[in-house]
DNA sequence: AACTAATATTCGAAAATACGAATATAGCAT
DNA sequence: ATGCTATATTCGTATTTTCGAATATTAGTT
């Protein structure tokens, strides 16, 4: 019993376990926006895009709303947001990791350049 | 670089999208446990133990002290902590969906016994 | 009915993750 | 040095995730 409500939690947090949806979810901090809308915003394939829309549905982090030709989708609960806002100040807590990470990556970036 | 910093959040969910490692960090809640202790508790193996607390670590969730023998393990920002919290309220604002889902999960017990 | 636009699904291949068994390392006691 | 206990790492294999290409579906338009 205990295990399937933690390996409920582990579901969501493997929903959020991607730098595309989590820019997903942050595009969506203000409100609905299209399918379209997301993929001109994200820069990203078409069918990426609605596999990952898919994930986050199946996890009920989004919901969509279907209007004529298109499918808006906006973030179920606010306190997914609030979870989003806890992370920004972990992130800001930790910043010279974040930022020791970035400067690795853009120096491996040199390299292979 | 927002690429970046998406990977890094991205990152730190990954390290909790597993039911073995939810359970290690509410194990740490109230302070440390020597590795042994956590396997002790869980009821896992030794090398999975293991190679989920280096997952905790390398995504520096977790910290670690030596003292002799043994290691012990905590968690490293209490705003972890507070992101569970949170996540804790957002179960019991969705309880209804998470008890059908372990009704589902139990009436598919049954049927494969 | 045929056509187009928006979105979803399927498929196959590549990469990442998870597990237990086996092995390695490190500290302490004899 | 040998042995013992606690923990970590490596290895092989099975499963899951991710992506783009191709295809399907659904709604609106002519």
């Amino acid at each position: 019993m205990q295990d399937a409500l933690r390996q409920f939690k582990a579901d969501f947090f493997q929903a959020l376990a991607h730098p595309t949806r989590i820019a997903i979810v942050e595009q969506l901090r203000n409100g609905e926006l299209s399918a379209g809308a997301l993929i001109e915003r994200l820069g990203i394939e078409q069918a990426n895009a609605s596999q990952h829309l898919a994930v986050l549905r199946a996890k009920n982090i989004l919901i969509n709303r279907k209007a004529g030709n298109q499918v808006f989708y906006s973030v179920r609960d606010p306190l997914i947001i609030e979870v989003l806002d806890i992370m920004r100040r972990y992130f800001h807590a930790h910043m010279s990791e974040v930022l020791a990470t970035l400067k690795a990556i853009d120096k491996a970036e040199k390299i292979h350049r």
